[in-house]
DNA sequence: TGTATCCGATACAGTTATGTATCGAACCCA
DNA sequence: TGGGTTCGATACATAACTGTATCGGATACA
């Protein structure tokens, strides 16, 4: 069988980087662009018509190609959709992390703060594209996994500097402990994610989103 | 032309109301009635799919009709989505305006905030579509502008309240204006709406927005 | 540079959705 | 209760999308 033939299960085999029998697969560059160009391609279509109203063929065209490179590379829509979430949450994670690695000790909240919702509020596409993955996993208990598993390696990665900054003992019953406290400075930053779906102004929305948090950590008497 | 026709402008001058030379139509119960479990089933199905996942057909079987009803009801899936919003929209904030009339001028905060958290956060079902909804608005500037309308509504219903029970020089900078403190406020609500949509259990919930709503309106030395 | 392998274009079949036209039954009112 | 009007079911035409099979040019490696 060493015919040309490109059924699903020998895509599934080439995308996976093996072949059926084991054997790793050679060609991987002209493969990782078009990959890269249908992802790239597809968080601007998801983002203008949003994920529900989007067909394959689609996203192909604004990337520069037609369907075949879209089963070659994908099974499904679906997998497109929560291969590219990935890649962006990963994004962020280390743009949040670049910013914390910024941090001098005796720098103050306040440019903390700036520094890191700069990191967090990347641009309205990806707001977008992250609330449309919320509804989709907000149906598939799967990929609801997977959101909350990388919305905790964003608390576990903001953690220390809240503890740094904050005194648990003047804080309001409820939000004492700092997993909770923390949990709801994200949570805060996704409500801010929220306005920027009706009011394209980020520079306001950035201020808006420090005042919330600078009220939300302030310590109380 | 006493003959039955059904065409576009035909069901466009019966939906109004009115015929097209200005008489009023006839017939309102029976269509009262379809019209009303087309948009009771909307809503579940939507709740369940998604919006762009829904097809009409999906819809009239679930409301126990055929096609044929809906597009003697509404011109397209858009316009169905959008009365469905305003439907629950007035809904809630007439829910709210019935937890504040029940205020008694002595009556803590906590007990009030309650009651409104009650109210706002009505279930799951109803989370997830104006979710999608947000969504829906984001990309079309006229469906925003109602949707911010709405929101606005809410805002002056709840405005009251908050400056009875807030000294708004007890506020953090950028919250000192009841306003902008009001809107805070619901920017909460919307992100425990958020949480929803990933953690169905609505009682942790509301626990957690009183918390946060508490910690938000707490006085700072 | 030759050649086996890979990648993406193309053609095709099947499915699903939309919108319109038509018609019988339900309905309102005299 | 009868007669004209309205409502929603049905049938039809058509458009859009999906997934698979096939094939030629591109690519990596000897």
């Amino acid at each position: 069988m060493t015919e040309a033939s490109n059924s699903a299960l020998d895509r599934r085999a080439l995308r996976s980087g093996r072949r059926a029998d084991g054997t790793p697969t050679r060609v991987t560059r002209r493969r990782a662009e078009t990959r890269e160009r249908l992802l790239a391609a597809a968080l601007t279509v998801f983002a203008e018509r949003g994920f529900g109203r989007v067909g394959i063929e689609e996203i192909c065209e604004a990337a520069g190609y037609t369907r075949g490179a879209f089963y070659s590379n994908f099974d499904s829509l679906d997998e497109l959709f929560f291969a590219l979430y990935e890649r962006q949450a990963a994004l962020v994670t280390a743009q949040v992390e670049d910013a914390l690695d910024g941090a001098t000790p005796d720098e103050g909240l306040a440019d903390l703060l700036d520094r890191v919702v700069g990191a967090l509020l990347i641009d309205r596409t990806w707001v977008l594209v992250r609330t449309d993955f919320m509804l989709y996993a907000a149906r598939n208990p799967d990929t609801a996994a997977a959101l909350i598993r990388h919305r905790e390696a964003l608390r576990e990665t903001l953690q220390p500097i809240v503890t740094a900054y904050v005194d648990p003992d003047t804080m309001p019953p409820g939000l004492r402990d700092p997993e909770s406290l923390t949990a709801a400075v994200l949570t805060i930053h996704d409500a801010a994610a929220g306005r920027l779906l009706l009011d394209p102004d980020l520079d306001a929305l950035r201020s808006w989103l420090r005042d919330m948090l600078t009220a939300l950590l302030t310590p109380r008497r």
